[in-house]
DNA sequence: GGTAAGATCAGC
DNA sequence: CTGATCTTACCA
């Protein structure tokens, strides 16, 4: 395999040991890159907040399924929903906090045909990554992967800085998806970005 | 032990 | 708008 590794430094832990609506948005245009050359830009994310979010995974305490999200910060927490859907998220803050950020869009920018591939050959570009189980599924994530180190890169996967900034106006509004504490504008997307999800859902109230 | 809902997506 | 598909969490 060709380890054409995007251009970027990897992100230092510090980056996710913040709450997870200060990671969020600082998480847009940043690079989630796999050992294989699989690599897409993160357009749209949410942040999920432990014991104050009701719509959080771990808003109830730790169980089997979200104990990576209570692990330390930089690590994937991937979990499977409906029955055939994979999603992943990055830990942050402090262990034991079981905090957050849910990757919901990517930009492909390397290893497209893979990607394209995984995805079952969608005819437009944007179903490769536009959403958080077609993101999970185009990069080859699944269970498999919670508890991936995104620093050391243990499983073949890390989140680069490539230069590109945070956009300095991204939209903000509510998450997508949830049925509790619906409200909160937790939601960050790059203003214009055609790679978003949600365009659909996002609309209705 | 039973059951309802789920951080979704694709197809009609 | 609806069906797919199954794990988890919660209640009895």
């Amino acid at each position: 395999m060709t380890s054409t590794r995007w251009p970027g430094t990897t992100l230092p832990r510090r980056f996710f040991r913040r709450d997870p609506r200060v990671v969020a948005p600082d998480l847009l245009n940043k690079i989630i890159a796999r050992d294989d050359g699989r690599a897409g830009r993160i357009v749209e994310v949410e942040a999920y907040c432990g014991a104050e979010d009701p719509a959080a995974h771990t808003f109830r305490g730790p169980t089997k399924r979200n104990a990576t999200m209570f692990g330390p910060a930089g690590h994937l927490y991937v979990y499977f929903t409906y029955g055939m859907h994979w999603c992943a998220n990055t830990v942050c803050g402090k262990e034991g906090q079981g905090w957050g950020v849910l990757l919901r869009a990517i930009e492909p920018v390397a290893g497209l045909e893979a990607m394209r591939e995984a995805r079952g050959n969608p005819a437009r570009l944007k179903d490769i990554g536009s959403g958080p189980a077609r993101l999970a599924q185009a990069m080859g994530i699944t269970g498999g992967q919670d508890g991936a180190d995104l620093i050391k890169g243990d499983r073949g996967f890390r989140v680069l800085d490539d230069g590109t900034p945070p956009p300095l106006d991204p939209v903000a509004g509510p998450r997508i998806g949830i049925s509790q504490a619906k409200d909160h504008p937790w939601r960050w997307y790059v203003r214009g970005n055609p790679y978003v999800s949600g365009s659909r859902l996002a609309r209705k109230s």
